[in-house]
DNA sequence: TATGAATGAGCATTCATTCAT
DNA sequence: AATGAATGAATGCTCATTCAT
């Protein structure tokens, strides 16, 4: 291992640990002492490492934010239905979250224009970028007449993204259902609705 | 106004404008001081109306803790069928967080566990109570037929309520739709779903 | 009862009050509005009647910082032996410390030259006045003989009065010794000692 | 020096400056950037070193609290008659009293129950301890019948002790009488009495 | 007189950050 | 690279005191 190495796995140790707590206890509420800790290092010595706690948090958010707008640009170039993409969006939508929970959580809980106002821009971006995403998709199914004609784009992408991010508030990796099983039921909420068949 | 009505008064000014400010920059963020200012105090007076910070925002939260419960559970009451229930349920959903939405987003995003363990407590009971209603609402739609009997009843609840919570971070009041509006479109999607009928 | 005389009651129940809680929380611990509650008013009724915490210091003290001079200076003129003298000043100390524990405590154990030098100066004023009584009545003891010749009678009075005073630190009205029956045996054994008879 | 060392150093350092501050002005007045400024730092600088001001207290009355005790026990433990012993044991006394001064003006003049209750819980049973030797000490004197036999021990100790403490407040090191001059004669006032011979 | 309300100075404590070693 | 030590700004909270009513 290069010295390089070193201080890139050193890095990715020190950005890993800040995502655990930041997500789990707040921005606010960790320490740098606290993420020196988790990597066994004195508060200090992540200076050399990180150039501020604003910078860890930018680090840390950077690394992922552009995740979920990948995973959803590969399933939009992908030739299926738009129903199958609808079903495969959701689905990658929980997977995303589950793999990258700590990241996502932040996304959702921290108020990042106060902390970061450049940071905040650059998720919103990403934000935007993903929601459009989801729009187009969602207009793309009503032009193939396979979505009902009356929708709102905008607001039925809304509720597509809000059901699958409200799963961030409760679900558990290792629990009743996998990540893929919720991301299955709730696909069927929207496409099919909870009424009984007439 | 008696002597008494000018201390409520002044209190109620006081949480009101805690409310907003712990609501827009997070607890943390909020120092006593913008609270005083918000009502033109300095810093310190604003102890002869509280105890303390945290009490200041114990005093926000159980002031609406149990709103969205009281609503759900009038809803719960009527003598209609479970579909009408859910329909005025969500919108019941939406119209209380349009009216509250300081509180209810302080409750989405502070850990109330870390700033007070007893308050995050009480805010936890309340938020079980709400979804138990849902949840039982779900199984009394299944058991009369009118919903799909192959649902899970508790995930069925979380999707309901976590579409429902969802519009907190971004429905602005005097938009383009009324939280009435949004509520209704949203209940048409999860009643129906977004599929073109066959 | 004239006003002058309400407005008079008032202040002695206001020092009074003071008096006690200065004693037994110490001055500093000791707020306005602990003293105000203690006579049944406000914090700031107390203005009415003092000019300032300070003041009211003050006010207690000099309303007794005489007593022990005045008392020891009548036995001092009493037609009888210093031996006598001596017992009846030990008597006399005791007696005072039980009657005005309160303001003998401040005394002993407030650091008044941080609150207010200039009260500091006149209680040590009294202080050194007592002082010298008590080394003017060894002194006498001494030169009628009656007193063994070799002693220090500053020393010695230094050592009569400590014993007196440290009292102050231990002894209870309505315990199972009368302040007259310590001061009874603490004269025996500064007269006699503790030595047996040879 | 090590670096524990250095750090002990400043430790103490620190502990006695606070001695000495607490000693002179009180623990209520004074402020942790007068404690800090005595050490050459920033107030902020002393929680690297030290938990809170109460827990500084705390480590200034440990670190001596158990002198006095631990020399009257070696004292009694000689093989010498009790008088001797008294003797010694008030001269012991003093010179404890000469060089911590400090603490022990805390011990008496600091109302520690309102500090720290734990503290002054510690502090009174080291008090007792102290106490209840020397209360041994005069019971084997009156059992030798070196002492007199109508001596009531428990308030014959209030004496002794009570004598021996009331120097804290006048003797000051480097003047006309060292502290064991002054012991001296106290001794001989308590066993000889001020009395002339018959 | 008395009160309710407000003030403002003072203080302990926290924590990101710096820097000599 | 890492550490121990220190900094200093920030902030919640207390309390004597003031004053309009």
């Amino acid at each position: 291992m290069t010295t390089t190495d070193k201080r890139l796995s050193r890095r990715r140790a020190i950005t890993a640990a800040a995502s655990a707590l930041f997500s789990e206890r707040g921005y606010g509420a960790t320490r740098m002492a606290d993420v020196a800790a988790a990597v066994g290092l004195q508060a200090g010595s992540l200076y050399y490492h990180v150039e501020s706690k604003e910078a860890l948090l930018a680090a840390v958010v950077e690394e992922r934010v552009g995740v979920a707008v990948e995973m959803l640009e590969a399933i939009l170039d992908l030739d299926v239905d738009p129903v199958t993409k609808i079903r495969r969006g959701i689905e990658g939508h929980l997977v995303v979250f589950d793999e990258h929970a700590d990241i996502y959580r932040i996304f959702l809980s921290e108020r990042l224009d106060t902390i970061a106002p450049d940071l905040a821009t650059t998720v919103d971006l990403r934000g935007r970028q993903y929601e459009d995403l989801w729009q187009r998709l969602v207009e793309e199914g009503i032009a193939t007449g396979v979505l009902r004609a009356d929708l709102d784009p905008w607001l039925t992408m809304k509720a597509i993204v809000g059901l699958a991010n409200s799963t961030l508030f409760w679900f558990e990796p290792g629990g009743r259902l996998s990540s893929t099983q919720v991301a299955e039921r709730f696909t069927t909420v929207v496409l099919d609705g909870v009424l009984a068949p007439a």
